[in-house]
DNA sequence: TCATGTGAACCAATTCACAGCA
DNA sequence: TGCTGTGAATTGGTTCACATGA
């Protein structure tokens, strides 16, 4: 089920991953008049290891000048249009609460090559009105507003309990690129790309940290550290 | 750089981001009155693969009875005490602007094990007015908060160029793990947790896919086919 | 007779270490 | 000289397949 094809000649998920990273970072270098740029220098500005970095980069062509490194201007250019910000990618955000406007107005993405050119949201009392500049258009006129407005991504900002429902309907429009915030696990058929952020999921993945660190600590009551040992089985943790 | 000492003995990293889905799943399960579940059942519900979830929950120890499966309140029960749910993580939440607001309003973290404890702002224009419940304070008392109430995790929604000095502004108060939402790489000293959630490299993430596929099926001018050609090398890609 | 729990095999990704070239 | 680009080694994680035990 995993990406075959993919690993035989395509670029790896993890470097795909970071090449928005890689975007941002070379952006923000061009913008304060840096020309060149190393594989170190740009790997610690971006979290990552040079190694890393520069294997990531070879997966795109070559691009550097050995012994010198990166020229910023050529290296902005092309990880840009690997990541297709020659075109415009059209997105729709599903569901207008207090989330959903946020996203709206959030101007970040544009530097990445994406839009919002529609908004949608089923209830009768947030339909007709103008948020960042766009009237919010009932749900009903999803296949509509996807088949016209040539939109490739969809951002759901539902509640859990409506999400599934509007997937399956930006899905039946055409979407195969889903976005969702919603802390449910969506079913998609196969071929379409959904990807989910949720904050209680990190939130949680922090807080088993802390807790760890709690534990190292001798934070906690007995009960809940002898519940931890069974986690951790040996002694040396962090401290 | 990376967590050493995790990896030794402790519960992979990647099981650990699995978590909080499985413990939604069995919150979802219990409610609807299921008692028992098979890994089978469970790994479809979380969108993993049975193996890798029966890997996962070994790592907990072993829970569940063989020839039957697991009964959903204890691994709930289990699940949520290794994420901390037993205890209360407080959250305060940096930058209340669109985005800020949004995650104050948020119900969803509750299940979690966190609370918002308090929000902070450094606009005196936003600072007193109240946001579900908590009055916003300036930035100035960020060490006060945190040491008074307990504080443990922090939020970060604030613009970009104001990230890393919001991030180090809660690190020098004794803050150890950090959400951040603003599209730039912090940099943080060793031992501080840091999680970045960052819309722009999602959708960029996904535009990515979406160009794979628009080239594959031949939407692109030519100009552009060529640069995707020195990409993908093969043609079929499936996800 | 089931479905769990787990060694073993496999695969992807990171890291090392150095060859190759401006 | 110095930094990129890349085979080789290593690490971490997933998947397989079956022994184990209710």
């Amino acid at each position: 089920m995993r990406a075959q094809r993919d690993g035989a000649r395509g670029v790896p998920d993890a470097t795909v991953a970071r090449l928005p990273v890689y975007l941002r970072v070379l952006t923000g270098l061009g913008e304060r008049g840096v020309a060149t740029v190393s594989s170190e220098e740009l790997a610690l500005a971006a979290g990552v290891g040079s190694a890393t970095l520069r294997k990531d980069l070879s997966h795109l062509g070559s691009y550097g000048v050995r012994g010198v490194g990166y020229e910023v201007a050529r290296l902005v250019q092309h990880v840009g249009r690997c990541l297709g910000l020659a075109e415009e990618w059209r997105v729709v955000i599903v569901g207008i609460g207090s989330l959903g406007r946020a996203l709206a107005n959030y101007s970040g993405f544009a530097p990445l090559g994406t839009r919002v050119v529609a908004l949608l949201d089923s209830d009768p009392a947030v339909v007709g009105e103008r948020v960042a500049g766009l009237e919010v258009l009932p749900s009903a006129r999803t296949a509509e507003v996807v088949g016209e407005l040539g939109v490739r991504i969809a951002v759901l900002a539902v509640p859990a309990s409506a999400a599934q429902a509007a997937c399956d309907a930006v899905v039946a429009a055409g979407i195969t690129s889903v976005l969702s915030f919603a802390p449910v696990e969506l079913q998609v058929p196969a071929g379409v790309e959904l990807r989910s952020v949720d904050l209680s999921t990190e939130l949680g993945i922090l807080a088993f940290r802390e807790r760890r660190r709690a534990a190292a600590a001798g934070e906690l009551s007995p009960g809940l550290v002898a519940a931890e040992e069974r986690v951790t089985t040996s002694a040396g943790a962090t401290r």
